[in-house]
DNA sequence: CGGTAAATTGACTGCTCTCAATTTACGTGG
DNA sequence: CCACGTAAATTGAGAGCAGTCAATTTACCG
């Protein structure tokens, strides 16, 4: 049970990184372990594992049943929903520090959202019992998942605010400054979407997606830095759909 | 601070009904306290007030602090986001047994949305400082906590996925066959919302949704019982959402 | 019964979808 | 390193749906 021995659950698009360390982890401070000693790690009866996806990896299935909940250390995953039509509709976009799957916290809850990378991730998956041991001990475990959950909620009514509403061109325009908010590289750049993610967060056609793109590329509002990088010229487009009355 | 007198907030808009008598409460086995003990409310040191609310009546406005969450006992609530631009866009409808205003349990936080009665409401006004004492001696609580917000994820997620996705008229009735499961009254009708709330809600023109309701009644989707109170087909309602080819 | 607000309806514009063709990007194997 | 094949992205043309603005009708409160 001790030793650095693989999980069954081993798969192509999920490579192991070992067992994780939390009392050594380099970003603890942002992390769900946030406030616990770090005594505490030491006698958990199960492993916490740490997983690195490539973009398209799946770390659950809407439906499944499953004993884990993930922490993202890094990159950026998806949340989605899929429609009695057949198609997904993104519901969240979650970057450091989220921690998703946390409905299994109620007994004989499956998954409620299919979760995909986007971006390269960097996740730890820790077992939901050992968060109910942990949360046994340090009642203050319970606040940071209430944060956690709060936090989801959050997002979520942005999500319907900005993403769900007005007109096609601001609605890809708020896609682009909640990339930047979670997943900006050193530069400050981002990753686009696929079409298909994009419309499939904001509700349109992937062609109409593209359009937009394309027309706030001529427009100077998005450059390309590299393949797949872009740069975003951030505050013409927050005046862009703030003002929907703009001469822009 | 025990005898029954009307605390401050009293206004217009708010009837106060008296202490909330919580270990006679008829529908308890719903609320937040369900699993505590009776002999746990005998010694709160702030009150539980119950209130009454007309439609229109406000229980909390967005970006204010507060002291108290709000658990519905009977009524529908709607929680709104403002825009930058000036309009409101609801992003919830919530009705019995759903407890409003958790985000103040993250200390210094205000309200997030503006809570509004849209039919007669009764709440119940729950301290966070009682909230907190009840949850250092009932760990349950906590519990009970989470599961409050794992429903406004749920309900977000779901909200996205059936009110912000489609077409106006499939939206619409994704709304009525909403309102039949938070609203319906002993015969299982509903009272429509305002054109503009539910505009507010899906996200277009009160025109377009008068329109689609207008649309409605002429096919006998929706029949009027009394004024405001309708009776609607919902399988046919709900075959009309699912199959988008269909011959309806 | 009158006044105001809400709902309905019409005409028209324009945005978004659909379907299809074309171009570009990318991974694979020579 | 280049050529190829596939998938993704872009672009075009046309139809239909939803938005806008305005007029009219209906509902509701006092």
């Amino acid at each position: 049970m001790t030793g650095q021995t693989k999980p069954a659950s081993y798969c192509t698009d999920r490579k192991w990184k070992g067992r994780a360390d939390c009392s050594h982890c380099g970003i603890r401070r942002l992390m769900l372990f946030s406030e616990l000693p770090e005594v505490s790690f030491a006698h958990l009866l199960k492993p916490i594992d740490n997983f690195v996806l490539v973009p398209g990896g799946i770390l659950y299935e809407e439906g499944k049943g499953g004993e884990v909940v993930y922490s993202i250390r890094r990159g950026l995953v998806k949340l989605m929903h899929s429609k009695p039509s057949g198609e997904q509709r993104i519901v969240r976009l979650l970057g450091q520090g989220a921690v998703v799957g946390l409905e299994l916290l109620d007994a004989g809850v499956p998954y409620q959202h299919t979760a995909m990378a986007v971006q390269p991730v960097d996740v730890c998956a820790i077992p939901v019992s050992t968060l109910r041991d942990l949360e046994a001990h340090h009642p203050e475990l319970c606040d940071r998942i209430r944060q956690q959950l709060q936090y989801h909620v959050d997002r979520a009514d942005h999500w319907i605010k900005t993403l769900n509403t007005g007109v096609a061109r601001d609605r890809i325009a708020q896609l682009l400054l909640l990339l930047t908010e979670l997943a900006p590289d050193r530069n400050g750049d981002i990753q686009l979407l696929p079409r298909d993610d994009m419309a499939a967060v904001v509700g349109m056609t992937p062609e109409t997606a593209s359009r937009i793109i394309a027309d706030f590329r001529r427009r100077g509002l998005l450059a390309k830095i590299a393949p797949g990088t872009y740069r975003i010229e951030k505050q013409r487009l927050q005046r862009l759909c703030e003002a929907n009355a703009g001469t822009e």
